[in-house]
DNA sequence: TCAATCTATATGACACGTCATTCAATGACA
DNA sequence: TGTCATTGAATGACGTGTCATATAGATTGA
């Protein structure tokens, strides 16, 4: 039987869910078409960006992230691409990398944040 | 500049992100196990399953889901290849569709919104 | 009534995320 | 020290979502 409460959950979800969308289609096609990167593109070059010490990221980042260890990687494969950030062996563990902005990546993150700012503020905080 | 409001923004948005991932992967993994559909799968079976008029409603799902247009139409074919829906057409619109539960689909997403609904109350209500 | 346009759905190419696996390095412990 | 388990990361196969387009039916207006 269907409750109330259960009713009330399924509206809470589905508003969840389209908050969630709604925010996130509207940064990942602003970014895209101003930055040529996608939400989670921007994502970890915002974690990079916060990152001030260098301790080794990669395993960190995920840990940071909805994302899966793999999705991590592949991201990370596309901003290495792109020429945003770099993987740095790390000395004191050879399996781990940590990530470090290039200039080109601190320039557009901090570009990009502006906006991504800008679109929480208006989906968000509405 | 990185003022108080951006980090709180962004730590906002953070947290929708990661309960509405942990919520989503938890749903999605208990469905998949138990009952051998998806998320996406179900939510459009919640849908028709609510739907007690029988009004043309491949559109009308559309409009109540943050799917696209073709992405319902893939969970549709899938439903209606694991005889869980089916597709009827329309006589006063013969371009629209209406979907339909097969008794098994009524019998799947019964028991199957108890599930959901169970988690929803631990992910969200807890 | 016949174009032109619009609307509902389906489909194919493609991008991306996930899972399982792999590989190399590390740690633990005999 | 040598084996065995564990850990950080990358990779390939695969599923599913998106975008652009196709198709067929509806609508409008001359």
């Amino acid at each position: 039987m269907a409750t109330t409460q259960d009713r009330q959950l399924v509206e809470q979800w589905r508003s969840i869910q389209n908050s969630y969308f709604r925010t996130a289609a509207a940064i990942d096609r602003a970014l895209e078409a101003k930055f040529d990167i996608g939400l989670n593109e921007f994502e970890i070059l915002d974690l990079v960006a916060e990152s001030v010490d260098s301790a080794c990221r990669m395993k960190a980042l995920g840990e940071r992230t909805p994302m899966t260890q793999s999705a991590v990687s592949k991201v990370v494969d596309r901003l290495e691409k792109a020429g945003l950030v770099s993987r740095q062996t790390c000395s004191d563990d050879r399996r781990s990398l940590y990530l470090e902005l290039t200039d080109a990546g601190r320039a557009l993150h901090s570009d990009a944040a502006v906006e991504h700012r800008a679109l929480l503020k208006e989906n968000l905080g509405e």
